[in-house]
RNA sequence: CGCGGGAUGGAGAAGUCAGGUAUCUCGUCAGGCUCAUAACCUGAAGAUCGUAGGUUCAAAUCCUGCUCCCGCAA
């Protein structure tokens, strides 16, 4: 079986490293470009997968967009192709490449939450599950008929981060059950609920601030959805000037009232008031210095 | 040369502009009070103020080089 793999995310490793240990091997990866990193930008990362790939002698393929080695791959005759968290939309020439089928592995129970922060909603909903749904490729993101489902439960203090790792885990046996089902009948699938369709967008880091007149519950949920990307914040006045104060997990909820927004110590905790009881919190970072207790930073307060 | 904040006892900060005896909150240790304490009271230890040089009678503070940390942006 010759699988050509597309994936970027870290997401994809464990099934990246399944399939080159038990096969079958993809014969080739196609990633993102290596990307700028850190504050001056001088040096670059390449994807870890990329690494992986090349110390397994697997070929990497790295185009600015993916549509430039349509050709190329359709040479290549794949049977099968694999995406993952690649991050950019499959175009049509390379979505005609693959001879069976093209599959992407999607971090949600589809069709709720198509696109990129799928994790992240599904903790910021409270949702009591999520899996990975494998789905055929279409134009429409996310939206091609399902494969397979692999659900599991949500922990209750789950960041997703945490959450992240466990779905990335079981990304090999998803994998395993879709290319089974698919061996037997390339086309198979069920199509998605068009009325239960939901979507998650690209998440920027302004997306991380807290606003503390919705309730406790809530805003927790949020510090956990968005631990440790994008992460979350709120401004707090220090010596006269607003400053950001990053606000990370855990967080409990505590059963106080206080005025939405209002910073206070009480018996030794940092409270902050919320729409609806207040939150308690463990973990802060002010604008400047470095991650610290919140006790640390009452002290000064 | 993308923009900006920062480095002060174990932790977090004030003091830096207007140079002159090290301050605050917390922790630690000892003692006291209390049925009790992440409460209160008393006392103590602990700092060559990131680093190298310069100016000065005198530098945490002014000048210059260097190292490290962080926020934004990408």
């Amino acid at each position: 079986m010759k699988i050509a793999f597309i994936a970027t995310g870290d997401i994809a490793l464990p099934t990246f490293r399944h399939l080159i240990e038990h096969g079958p091997k993809p014969c080739l990866l196609i990633t993102q470009p290596d990307k700028p990193v850190g504050r001056s930008q001088s040096s670059t990362v390449p994807p870890e997968i990329k690494t992986v790939a090349l110390a397994h002698g697997i070929p990497v393929w790295q185009p600015e967009k993916i549509g430039e080695i349509a050709d190329e791959l359709t040479d290549l005759v794949p049977e099968f192709i694999v995406v993952m968290a690649y991050g950019q939309i499959i175009g049509k020439a390379v979505r005609k490449a693959a001879k069976k089928a093209i599959i992407n592995l999607h971090a949600s129970i589809l069709p709720k939450y198509r696109g990129a922060s799928c994790i992240q909603s599904a903790i910021a909903n409270g949702d009591p599950e999520t899996g990975i749904t494998i789905m055929h490729v279409i134009r429409e993101l996310d939206a091609g008929d399902i494969i397979s489902v692999k659900k599991f439960p949500i922990g209750e203090t789950e960041t997703a981060g945490e959450l992240h790792d466990r779905l990335a885990d079981i990304g090999p046996a998803a994998l395993s059950e879709a290319l089974e089902i698919l061996s037997e009948d390339p086309n198979a699938g069920t199509p998605q609920n068009p009325e239960e369709v939901t979507y998650a967008p690209k998440l920027l880091r302004e997306h991380g601030r807290l606003d503390f007149t919705q309730s406790a519950s809530s805003i927790e949920r949020k510090i956990r959805a968005y631990h440790p990307w994008p992460g979350t914040f709120t401004e707090v006045s220090i010596k006269e000037k607003n400053k950001r104060l990053k606000i990370f997990p855990p967080i409990s909820i505590v059963d106080q009232s206080l005025p939405s927004g209002e910073l206070i110590v009480h018996e030794g905790q940092l409270l902050i008031g919320c729409g609806e009881q207040s939150l308690a919190l463990t973990q802060v970072q002010p604008e400047g210095s470095k991650q610290m207790p919140a006790t640390a930073f009452a002290n000064s307060l």
